[in-house]
RNA sequence: GCCGCCAUCGUCUAGUGGUUAGGACACCAGGUUUUCAUCCUGGAGACCGGGGUUCGAUUCCCCGUGGCGGUACCA
């Protein structure tokens, strides 16, 4: 346990649906948070007004909603389904504290931690290439950076166009620990003069990441790798304003198969389409938590209670894992099949076919180990329902000839007729001793019965389908194959 | 180009200065008194390359290669 009452955000931009990415940076830091009796935040960073989704921020709320990682501050949906918040350090939408963020330009501003750069975007353009062509590093030249104070003033009085830029000192180095990577180091002179407030008034995410994380009293920063190389422009910030410095821990990326950053191009992205096609949340919180993270045993089911109790933050993976959707198909098979009738038909409403409820019980309890996805239950319940025609020839097993099966079929039919308790192990213990009496072979009978039975050469096996179908449906359709046979 | 991060089976990964390099998914074969699925058993399958250090390196160090990220008035 830390001394530090531990504090973890969650900070996404609300430029679409939570994506599976963010999914995984959002449960590290719970879980992070909750093993060591923290908290957890969430925080919206929408700063950048032209990449702002209408609604993005309800759609992530509803899917971390969905899938049980409650955080303890920021924003939430009430009853009447507007935004509210809670937690004392709000608000947690960046774009409500453009104040806050002011005050701390005007201190960096002051004691000399950054200068208004008036620079236009086509000279910054021309100076970038410029610097491409030399093979020199792309970086802001520093024109503005000893403007005269009167110059400023005259230019600000003119009302001309500026933004903030950062004075990141021009020698020494800069290190800092990831708890995941160790120590890691920038050079100073590699450092950019980063814009830390928009011509439009609005901070950069380098600010507002500084400010917001040290007034929410965040004590560790987990988040992706992409933001490895701008950690050095914040620890920058946090010195000038004579702060303390939070605990990082960078995660690796998630990657496509072909091993670039997950993206859409590739599949699904959003935790939303996930659900769409019928993965369940344990399953894919299960997987989503091994993908860069393994406890030091063999165990690999875990709950979401389970994970805050044995995540450990120390263990995760340094490089990039590709996500691959075949173990996450066996996860949720895995948990499918470990609920219950009832819970999947609730799970499962909206691909549920027309049909009785009985009977889809019926046909669950017999064949949920089936389902891979929630979605499959039309297809497993079809031949259940009815069955398309099929050709006869796929009743011949193949060791054998139209007329024994025809035979097989035939005896069969006059027993069940006669035959009453209509359940799969006594069916099952009537046709093996009718194979044994007969002098048959199991591919002679149980082949052309369950062909029959479900129109299918691969089904399940004709004792499950009676026992759903029932006699009478079951007499049925062994008699239209016999008289396909004919 | 410049800066940074990374590198164990196809995939997710465990692990170690001396191991038959372990597990899971996927794959293949056999079994589970018919097929498919489940289940069981078995099989194939990996330490990126080159130098060091060392009695000994997959493990430690350096270089290279490759992958990825950053290089924005996006986050």
């Amino acid at each position: 346990m830390l001394r530090k009452k531990v504090k973890t955000r969650f900070a996404p931009s609300p430029t679409g649906y939570l994506h599976i990415g963010g999914l995984r940076s959002a449960l590290y830091a719970y879980l992070f948070a909750k093993q060591n009796k923290g908290k957890f935040i969430l925080r919206i960073e929408d700063t950048d007004r032209s990449r702002y989704v209408e609604g993005a921020e309800i759609q992530i709320m509803n899917s971390l909603s969905k899938i049980g990682l409650k955080w303890d501050e920021g924003p939430y949906l009430n009853n009447d389904s507007k935004i509210k918040e809670k937690g004392q350090n709000g608000p947690y939408f960046q774009s409500k504290r453009l104040k806050i963020y002011g005050k701390y330009v005007d201190m960096l501003l002051k004691s000399d931690n950054a200068y208004h750069c008036f620079c236009s975007e086509e000279r910054l353009k021309k100076l970038r290439e410029e610097q491409k062509n030399n093979n020199q590093p792309t970086k802001y030249d520093g024109s503005c950076r000893s403007l005269p104070k009167k110059e400023v003033a005259k230019k600000l009085s003119n009302n001309e166009e500026y933004v903030i830029r950062l004075k990141v000192p021009d020698k020494g180095e800069i290190k800092f620990k990831d708890i995941i990577r160790g120590q890691v180091k920038f050079q100073m002179e590699d450092i950019d003069d980063q814009v830390i407030l928009k011509s439009d008034g609005f901070p950069t995410y380098h600010l507002a990441v500084v400010v917001d994380d040290n007034l929410m009293d965040i004590t560790h920063v987990i988040r992706g790798e992409e933001w490895i190389s701008s950690t050095p422009k914040h620890i920058l910030i946090y010195k000038a304003l004579g702060w303390e410095i939070p605990e990082f821990a960078h995660l690796p990326l998630l990657l496509n198969k072909d091993r670039s950053k997950l993206s859409k191009r590739q599949g699904d992205v959003a935790v939303e389409d996930y659900f769409n096609k019928g993965y369940l949340v344990e399953a894919l919180l299960n997987y989503i938590a091994l993908l860069g993270w393994h406890p030091s045993d063999d165990k690999e089911i875990f709950s979401l209670k389970e994970l805050i109790k044995n995540f450990e933050l120390k263990r995760v993976q340094k490089a990039g894992a590709i996500f691959d959707v075949n173990k996450l198909n066996w996860f949720n098979c895995h948990y499918i099949s470990n609920k219950s009738e009832k819970e999947i038909i609730k799970l499962a409403d909206k691909y549920l076919p027309d049909i009785d409820h009985k009977l889809l019980i019926k046909i669950l309890r017999l064949e949920k180990k089936r389902l891979e996805t929630l979605d499959q239950i039309g297809d497993i319940c079809s031949i259940f329902l009815g069955i398309v025609d099929y050709d006869p020839e796929i009743l011949i097993f193949k060791k054998s000839n139209k007329e024994d099966t025809f035979k097989a079929l035939n005896l069969v039919n006059d027993e069940l007729v006669k035959y009453k308790k209509w359940k799969q192990d006594k069916l099952l213990k009537v046709l093996t001793s009718l194979v044994k009496d007969n002098n048959l072979k199991n591919g002679d009978l149980f082949w052309p019965l369950r062909v029959s039975l479900s129109g299918q050469e691969k089904s399940p096996p004709p004792e499950e389908i009676m026992e759903i179908i029932g006699k009478e449906e079951s007499l049925n359709r062994i008699n239209k194959a016999l008289a396909k046979l004919k």
